[in-house]
DNA sequence: GTAGATGCTTGCGTAGGGCAACCATCTGCC
DNA sequence: GGCAGATGGTTGCCCTACGCAAGCATCTAC
């Protein structure tokens, strides 16, 4: 049990810390996107023609309850239109509308210019191993998680 | 606006996904610590003599109201003390109980050994770095958000 | 054509957090 | 010495983000 990854679990923290008041910060200064919905709004970019929800919910590793909830904001603030597939009567084509892709694009704009204040003192270089970084930990902490979740179930 | 801060956003959405994860994980397999409680014990302990709510609360920039609920949480599960602070009435010292301490080493075992399992395939150089770069990314952030907040004040 | 799987929604519960109002005390100043 | 305001803490009420379980409609396989 290494110290390091003590001092990264600190790190992380801290991290998070900050990730609240960014929260706070936004959803106070801008209330154009209900906020916590980006992360499906940012799904459904990216994926031109439209996705079922059970998709979306698959990569984002949530409930299929709370994307559907999230859909159903997003639809009733007309940034995403929800249309019946039509080889499936059940599911529902998902797709970003035009104001929806404003706002997305707004919305990482905004976290981009608070992001580019914060690193001002960073070359290009540094931003990048921190990505890359962060990159790699996410990864190999999704792989650790599953691992575990397999030795569970095989219990 | 560089494209370096857009990627950087997209690799923290990614990690913050997965701390979602490894909080449900928790909270599934160790009811020890009310969770998200945590970071009120961590900030404790390294004090020693204990303090006053209203320093954690400064601490971990979190309303005195959420810390005071944590802390009658915490006091109510014996891992916090609250006795009456001999110099101001209104206000109390709070300090971990051996069996807080003990949780929260627990906890911290608990987070350290899955992020060793994840980082198996890391050198020492190399979480370190990834430990330096998060410190150095959440300080800057935070000075970011304070200097906003001045702009804000100011105008 | 019926049994089970699947896509989605909804009701209910939880955690974590903020704001505003409140009480008790402390502090400064007259 | 006393009173006005600042300060520490708690509580009521609210919100967001999430999960689980149950339910409905449809699809699929046999």
């Amino acid at each position: 049990m290494s110290t390091d990854a003590r001092e990264l679990v600190r790190r992380l923290q801290d991290l998070l810390r900050g990730v609240r008041l960014i929260k706070q910060r936004r959803a106070e200064e801008r209330p154009v996107i209900p906020l916590g919905l980006v992360g499906i709004l940012a799904q459904l970019d990216g994926l031109a023609d439209g996705c079922h929800a059970r998709e979306l919910a698959l990569r984002a590793r949530l409930d299929p309850s709370t994307v559907s909830r999230a859909v159903a904001t997003l639809v009733s603030h007309s940034l995403v239109e929800r249309r019946p597939d039509p080889v499936d009567r059940r599911a529902q084509v998902l797709a970003l509308t035009p104001d929806g892709r404003t706002a997305l694009t707004d919305t990482h704009d905004w976290y981009a210019r608070l992001l580019d204040r914060a690193l001002a003192g960073w070359t290009a270089d540094e931003v990048a191993a921190l990505s890359a970084g962060l990159r790699r930990f996410t990864r190999d902490l999704e792989v650790a998680l599953e691992n575990h979740e397999n030795l569970e179930a095989a219990r």
